[in-house]
DNA sequence: CTTGGACAGTCAACAAGGCTGACGTAAAAT
DNA sequence: ATTTTACGTCAGCCTTGTTGACTGTCCAAG
């Protein structure tokens, strides 16, 4: 079934992941739109972007791993706080369609974490099924703690890897994500804060 | 170290991966080109980072879950797989340091796997308290099933985003890994597979 | 040689966090 | 009014993570 060098076709390239080495064949200006180069896209070439999206997630969900440690906490309550504090007074089916996880999962972990006053749960006004789920302050404040600590990564990562790289960065993994939610969570994603 | 042209300045940003919505503070038409200018690498910025990876991971791993449903294994079955069949005769204790899991986790799947014959363990011959791990054929067919699903995907996002998209993203994946092993985790994905 | 420590791997028991299924209640549809 | 559908909760199971105790092997010091 498959391949085990397939090229197929396209105009894409990277010769080596990581910067250290020297680009081989750039072949710049060879006249084509956009992403320019026309070149192999092997399987060994896409196997080295699935296995760097596995180390880098791995390393990465290790910095706040270990501050969750120290409250008592796992991934499962980070994921669900995080997007919780992201958008202030989103239901419970709202959150559960964001994680891609079944309910129980869920109701698991939030109920821990409104037991612990680190959301605040309300019936809903207009529909009074919904749960409409809210960070406290102590919320927050944890939020911002394991933010700190991933930030950290991202920042020495950003600034070492160069405004380009980090804009195809993202331009990949917002085309990685599935179609059918791609919209919703690039407005998730860019919506800011503050506003 | 790792990267190209890295200023100590925060040279980078990106706006926003692609546009779903106009973010804010975008400095289009500032005079200054995309990947040249200069600007904060705020917090939001740092998080959107972080939000993609969550995402474009979540979906990545969807692809390998339908496939390994199918066959009743699990995630850690097809870690603890991929990475024998990328390092044929690897010891339990190397695969244990790629993994970083402990012991027992990686032991519970990598046992069923020899029972099943995907995964074909002997002792060492130099040191006897080692034992070696090969994909067996069944197991090689499986981990390309596995890749064929992931592969599609990564494919499809390659051609899209383009050469330059592609060559940043894995700058940034790089960079992204804990020194200490990134050294021998680039080793590992740049090492070909037929070679 | 032999003994003690270090190292590789295995096994047992437990915890976190996924999952399906059953259920109560509120809203919508008939 | 009654049925159907949607939302959230509770109970129980399974995978997969963790720590700790154990066996077998190697090597070095006595």
């Amino acid at each position: 079934m498959s391949s085990a060098d397939t090229p197929s076709r396209a105009r894409g390239a990277s010769p080596g992941p990581q910067g250290a080495r020297p680009p081989a064949a750039r072949m710049r200006g060879s006249g084509l739109n956009r992403g320019d180069q026309l070149l192999f896209l092997t399987d060994a070439q896409l196997r080295q972007g699935v296995e760097l999206m596995f180390f880098a997630y791995r390393d990465m969900i290790a910095d706040a791993d270990r501050v969750l440690e120290t409250r008592g906490y796992g991934r499962a309550h980070h994921r669900c706080l995080h997007f919780v504090w992201r958008r202030p007074g989103m239901s419970v089916s709202e959150l559960l369609d964001t994680l891609k996880v079944t309910k129980q999962s869920l109701n698991r972990v939030l109920r821990q974490l409104v037991e612990d006053g680190m959301i605040d749960s309300k019936v809903g006004p207009s529909d009074r099924r919904q749960r409409l789920l809210t960070a406290t302050p102590e919320g927050e404040a944890l939020v911002r703690s394991l933010s700190d600590a991933q930030n950290a990564r991202m920042r020495r990562v950003f600034m070492e890897a160069g405004a380009e790289a980090v804009q195809g960065f993202k331009t990949v993994l917002a085309d990685m994500i599935d179609e059918d939610s791609r919209e919703s969570v690039l407005a998730l994603v860019n919506d800011q804060p503050g506003a």
